[in-house]
DNA sequence: AAACCTATGTTAGCTAACCTTACATAATAA
DNA sequence: TTATTATGTAAGGTTAGCTAACATAGGTTT
């Protein structure tokens, strides 16, 4: 479809990024360098993201701020592109198409427990984004 | 609603959106100028436009395509405007603001910028800007 | 024709915002 | 304890933005 060649479009620096997303240049680069996105360059070297990068960074930092690490966050989603893996790892039997190991499962799960509700995300609303962003 | 906070939200560079417009870096500033486009500044003083900023420049630069100069482009464009401004306002100050998720701002960051296709002219379109595009 | 606009190009000098690399560190895992 | 992970920060270099100024083709006006 169309849309996906409009959501694939780099067009954002690095300091748009930041403020939509309230992550660090040093967080969103260390996320790059996990192959979590790849943003283009331009032809002075700079970075531009696209939204489906914008989309990804969010999702990886709402998976870290479960407490789940990178390692789980890169098996998650890259996992995503072949299976509709959203939201359960759980029910998935019949075809044992995940490359996870029943080992991998249980210690993603177990540290999913033991960081459970940690962090209670004080939920920025998007007014507040606009109104830091200058 | 509140797509007019989005669509008034300063995110991008006078690159992106020069390869966007297909109008130089002089033709933009040109058209700040004469108050046709008001694109906010960063704390270090550059520019970033709005989706709105970016409506703006495909109409005026259809109207110079059109043989219109810079005083009929004012005349047309500054009067439509009072509306379109006003309901800009009147959605910023709305008062019952719910909070966004990330996901919610993602979601309708995205939803915009698909949109923004919308303005596509047979002969200039997103798609074969997009293939220009590096 | 000469003089004048108008919209845009171009150049120069300045610096914010980006880049990479390297080292530091608190928190967690082993 | 020692190692690893995710992030901060600093240094030093480059790109892409800024303003201001002058240049100019093509249209007007005188």
């Amino acid at each position: 479809m169309r849309s996906s060649i409009r959501r694939s479009m780099p067009l954002f620096p690095i300091g748009t990024v930041m403020k939509l997303t309230d992550l660090s240049a040093r967080q969103i680069r260390y996320y790059e360098e996990h192959q979590l996105i790849h943003p283009q360059r331009t032809e002075g070297n700079r970075r531009l993201f696209s939204l489906n990068d914008i989309d990804r960074l969010f999702e990886v930092k709402d998976l870290l701020d479960e407490g789940i690490n990178m390692a789980g966050i890169k098996k998650l989603l890259l996992e995503e592109g072949k299976t509709v893996v959203h939201s359960d790892l759980k029910d998935e039997e019949g075809k044992g198409k995940k490359d996870f190991t029943d080992e991998e499962v249980r210690k993603l799960l177990r540290k999913e427990l033991i960081n459970a509700g940690r962090f209670q995300r004080p939920d920025s609303s998007f007014g507040e984004k606009f109104r830091n962003f200058h």
